[in-house]
DNA sequence: GTGGTCTAGACCACT
DNA sequence: GTGGTCTAGACCACC
């Protein structure tokens, strides 16, 4: 099972739905072809709606990350280089951004954000460049 | 004038005043006992629904950043101790934590990640110092 | 009432309200800071779901042709000239497709539609630069 | 080979064999008399399911571009009449007048509606004679 | 079987 | 009041 949502969290589920497939096409997990499990599967494994499903497939659709052969199913769309980094930077903007959006519910500073991240780093031992 | 909101912000506006308030206490510029604007002045002042600013100052009252004096208005609280920093930290850490561990799975790299919270944290006018 | 659908149609009822946006805010018919109907009343008016119309707002949303002012309404966005322009293109070529899909389906061939469009052009006397 | 479809159009794969058809005869490539593949073999030659060619030769037999032989085959019917060549040029004109109308209220310039038309039928791949 | 659209009705957050 | 999300269930075109 690729995906997963989290019913009790404050982001709507089809949007939980297209981040992680984002993140998936960014990572390079699902590749150009792949197909997605069909709108009715992944309805019945995640136990939601299959309009909700759709609802996050459209959206994918769309924003030209997957396409849809009609009666075929819903498959991962070919993506030049450069769109590829340009998801690769949206997702990791969004992960980001959610940081950050926590951090100002809890009134974390950006000092103590900046300090924090780079000691995280420095224990992930992350690659220093692309 | 104080505080400043941004109605065609996504972040709802009680949230704005309430991460003002609280960039406003952490920076000293207000101090315990120090009055905050009753809840009509400042949704004049911001105009907008004074039940707008009322939800605002629940949260912070919720917060414990702030006490309500019936029929008096509300005041600064006396500030959290040094144990609550500890804890603010904790989750902080914890967060970040969580974004570099996502961020290694993307291959994203130190450089982006700190550029992009730059980028983040001045969107979200954070205040700048705590 | 400045929006109409047609059930029978086999456009979809939201993309005839995508539609007719799109071709108001390019033909200056809806300026910045337009309010839209709000998604019930237009729905009301329509005699269609509310959920439908819904789906129209959201598309505009995203496509950044409208904003939304939480708890106030839907309006139109301020968009640049170069943006407009692009709107006005848009809307035309997707009139055009709609022509020649048609076309498609009667059998006509690219030689007699020039033709046509060149006649029908000189019975509008349209002006002939932009 | 004289037939050949994209699947991943938007267009229908019954409706681009029928308009392929239909060019087919309307060039004189296909001549009264001359008879179709067989539902079968073109649906392997295609590679795509029988009920979908099937489809299509069923929409050739209900416009009367074709004759249904039981047991024999398809073959291509004897031409419309001139009358019928009429009726199409007359609701031919009516789908342009309806185009050139739109574009007047939207401003659009006759260049622009050729450039888009052109462009419209390059992509539809219409017929390029009749 | 596949996805696409629409309706109906519910609940939520925000103003 | 506003829009946003989700469920349930229907019907459709296409393969």
């Amino acid at each position: 099972m690729l995906l997963a949502v989290d019913p009790r969290s404050s982001v709507p589920l089809y949007e939980q739905i297209v981040g992680q497939v984002r993140a998936a096409v960014a990572a390079g997990v699902l590749s150009p072809g792949d197909p997605l499990p069909s709108v009715r599967q992944l309805a019945a494994d995640l136990r939601i709606n299959p309009n909700t499903v759709a609802a996050a497939y459209r959206e994918l659709e769309r924003a030209g990350l997957t396409t849809v052969q009609r009666g075929q199913g819903t498959y991962v769309a070919a993506l030049s280089d450069a769109r590829r980094d340009d998801e690769r930077a949206r997702v990791g903007r969004v992960l980001v951004a959610r940081l950050v959006d926590e951090a100002r519910r809890l009134g974390l500073t950006p000092d103590e954000l900046r300090a924090w991240l780079d000691e995280a780093l420095a224990a992930a031992a992350l690659p220093t460049s692309a």
